[in-house]
DNA sequence: TTTATCATATTTGTCCGACAAATAATACAT
DNA sequence: ATGTATTATTTGTCGGACAAATATGATAAA
């Protein structure tokens, strides 16, 4: 019976409405990054609607980043970015086991598919840096590297990069990542004991030689079996579910 | 002169703190998905803010489908949704050159990255269907995809990894690379001309064949030669950039 | 003419109150 | 126990009000 019901839940409402509407204003207007936009009160009695309704309209597409409005001065448009809106309100603890699964899987894909783009831009100074993280992780000890070394030194792979919007999808998911990693610690430890029982351990280190080599296929496939901790967990999981 | 200016631009308003603060409770009370929250009136009384500024935090988190007000019902959480939220105001005419390149190349990363995804999760079904997709595009002619045909292909590529924080990504950027690919065209077909002189250009039709063949590695460096177009692109700007 | 000072008008941020319409909750009648 | 009518809640929308910061224009002074 749970699925019979209509789902009349999506009401459309006339802040959705004016929502939609200013887009187009901006779009039919020509107005991009710099521009300014008439008062509220004008757009307002332009659209035909309570200032409070054009307001929570404005309000959203602030939080997007795709105006800023200048206390009492007006509003501009800015260039809204990519991820900035969503990162306040991701809370792990909101996401679905499957969800939290499929961004695991979309950062593995990203940080692999970064292979070129990273020998495309990286230079003597990024590897010497790389270093410096490198030495100062593997200090702890035993092939685990203290969790900051571990984020610097994907950081640093991200911006290496130079794309910014790499970056902020890197920034919007890590606390995502830590989530997860915590979340599946057992499964995951249980995997990492059979890899490096089985020598197939790929340690930041030898990231790095592949990087200071300018191995790029050396490199890509040591990415690729640095996570394979993480890719082996998913095909598990697939099996399981296909089961 | 111009960057002398404070940028005093950033003033935090009462709806900013009180979107925090309703994401801060949220997570303190437990409230996940399919929970319900108070009415308006009394979240407004709780947080000693008036109604029109809780309305229009409550606005912003609704457009990014972290809540959902079944009207006059009361209000639910629900699960945000990567992408929705800037999916509706991304316009590819507000963004600047260099994020919409940065974009381009987040496409081919997460492209090429997925290819392990790929071989995890393809059934023979899948097969069947770029087969179809591939017969009908190349029917064209000279090696150019209809539009249409590229688009599925590629779709399909997407859907194979059964990953949907990945499938809303393409949805969100779908726009974009048809702008990018429109506004670069020149420099793009010219690229094109001489990958194409040089006999190296890689096929639809050939991604299929390392499919068909489960030949991973060579499917890898297919699509990576298959938007080869793309990443000279790239790094010839990035050449001109440095100069 | 140029500069400094002052008064006025705009504009955003915040608050308050009101009402319609839909739904939920309750009391009542059968 | 069931159906009906009344009442209370709740969201969506409207309108107006004011403070504070800024922009604008007018006036006075050099």
């Amino acid at each position: 019976m749970e699925n019979l019901k209509i789902s009349s839940t999506k009401t459309v409402t006339l802040v959705d409405l004016v929502e939609d509407r200013l887009i187009q204003y901006f779009s039919d207007h020509q107005l991009g990054p710099g521009s300014t936009i008439p008062s509220e009160i004008k757009l307002a009695e332009e659209l035909g609607v309570a200032r409070s309704v054009l307001r929570e309209a404005l309000s959203r597409l602030k939080m997007m980043g795709m105006i800023e409005s200048r206390t009492r001065r007006g509003i501009a448009i800015s260039e809204p970015s990519l991820f900035n809106g969503i990162e306040k309100i991701i809370n792990p603890l909101w996401l679905t086991e499957d969800t939290l699964l499929d961004i695991l899987e979309l950062r593995m894909v990203i940080e692999i598919g970064l292979t070129d783009s990273i020998f495309r831009n990286i230079t003597g100074e990024d590897i010497a840096e790389l270093e410096e993280i490198v030495s100062v992780g593997t200090a702890v000890g035993n092939n685990k590297y203290a969790p900051i070394s571990e984020y610097q030194f994907h950081t640093k792979l991200y911006e290496i990069t130079g794309n910014k919007a790499v970056k902020e999808f890197q920034t919007m998911i890590h606390p995502i990542m830590e989530f997860v990693k915590d979340r599946y610690k057992d499964y995951f430890e249980k995997i990492a004991a059979k890899i490096e029982a089985d020598g197939e351990t790929v340690s930041h280190k030898m990231l790095l030689e592949y990087l200071k080599a300018g191995d790029r296929e050396g490199y890509r496939h040591g990415i690729l079996r640095h996570f394979k901790i993480y890719s082996d967990y998913l095909a598990s999981r697939k099996l399981k579910r296909a089961h």
